[in-house]
DNA sequence: CGCTAGATTGATAACTGTCAAGGGCGGTGG
DNA sequence: CCACCGCCCTTGACAGTTATCAATCTAGCG
């Protein structure tokens, strides 16, 4: 594997950016996060950071590449129920006492911070941090009921639909878009496991939507055409994924 | 509408019963918990608690039948996310800041405790109490993440046996089963916005179960015959309801 | 005892999965 | 630098599951 260029400031890039779109941060708290980049690590694909049944602890952010929480059935099949994309924190300590009831894996080459659980609280202990982290834990639950509703009552073109909208807003967050456009690095059948289908399904489902000029996607490149219609055709609305900041009160 | 007998100690019955799962509580926070009591009101079927877009505060406690978490589309399809039974609590002040994404609807008559912002700060500030609730905050997440499991990659037949038996280990939770039996008081049409189905196949995916020998319905009872072949075909393991309780040390 | 929401059932259509066979592209090793 | 290999993407034919539409039945309730 290639070594990549170092760690520096990785870490505090997405998820110091994501977490401001929720919390007021100072430079020291901008400094904490810097701190853990220590643990930045690359981790190839397919990678599974912590298993179902482990005993987590300390937090686990992803500054480049995709992840996801997956469980899998005993035939095999798949289901991911949540990315982790640049800038995304999940705290493990929260389940503290107990284990996980899900996997975690890298579904492309990613950069990872581990954070040990004596660093998580410190990051805690900061307000403004602390602040960010729950609030940033809130959306992600928000997120989960959204996908409860794109697996059971849209279709397999609006389930794709919703999805690229959805990361679209997700990657703007953290600064990864041009205009319409992000990088999305998985595969069809990542995207299948996603929202229930088949990998073939998928593929026709994308090609639908191409065809009907709404994306387009050349190479790992996805772009959103005319994302006015494809939000409309999903009902995709974003407020799920925002906080109103705290007005200057 | 008939008034029911008062609120009494309704409200410190599932509540308390439930959130002793997840922590040790002492008199004074049942007791405080029992203060709340005051609050309890009979809602009728059909009612909306929160609105999407509402600006929630303070807590919401179910002591007495069926409530949910949904959300619809424009065309009407309901899609639900998340079933309240008794004993089961949404802290409203999480969203701190923010609106409802989602809406909360009773499904039956209900017995509903409303409490103010202030009530549950001083439930919060009470530790074995906010740390009951922060577990129980967490296993509702890995719940959310199972029915994405089960919409995801689980058969008609699978999603209804998988529910039916996450049901029997909640109401058994709040001392609600007798055996393998307890009562679910909600209608095929519930069931089917649950589980992404129609309602027309959620009545004959229970003639299934039902024909198997798996489940029986006597009017709202349920009782699910033959849980060791249920929680098989469903692949139910109710690891992620459960927290370890903290080990005598 | 009539009403009405919910439960059933049948026939048919639509959507999505399964199986199978290429095709393309990037990475690896010679 | 090129051939080979493997993973992923595409596409076609067909099967299976679930949705639709419509009618009837049933039970709880006023």
């Amino acid at each position: 594997m290639k070594v990549l260029p170092g760690g520096g400031a990785a870490m505090s890039g997405p998820v110091l950016r994501k977490l401001q779109g929720f919390s007021r941060l100072e430079e020291a708290d901008a400094a904490a996060l810097a701190m853990c980049e220590a643990g930045t690590r690359l981790v190839p694909a397919g990678t599974d950071l912590i298993r179902e049944g482990d005993r987590p602890e300390g937090m686990l952010a992803i500054t480049e590449g995709f992840a996801c929480r997956y469980k899998l059935r005993e035939n095999g099949a798949r289901q991911i129920m949540a990315y982790l994309i640049p800038g995304d924190v999940c705290d493990l300590d929260i389940s503290v006492l107990n284990r996980m009831d899900h996997a975690i894996g890298t579904l492309t080459t990613c950069r990872v911070a581990r954070i040990a659980p004596e660093a998580s609280r410190d990051l805690r202990s900061r307000p403004a941090l602390a602040r960010g982290l729950h609030r940033a834990a809130i959306v992600d639950e928000a997120i989960l009921r959204e996908w409860i509703m794109n697996l059971g009552r849209r279709s397999a073109v609006e389930r794709l639909a919703h999805l690229f909208c959805e990361l679209l807003v997700r990657m703007r967050a953290v600064g990864l878009t041009c205009g319409n456009s992000y990088d999305l690095p998985i595969t069809q059948l990542d995207l299948a496991d996603t929202t229930g289908m088949t990998s073939v399904h998928v593929n026709r489902s994308l090609g639908e939507l191409r065809r009907a000029g709404l994306i387009e996607r050349k190479g790992k490149r996805l772009t959103l055409c005319d994302l006015a219609r494809l939000m409309e055709m999903a009902e995709f609305r974003p407020n799920y994924l925002h906080r109103e900041m705290p007005t200057a009160a």
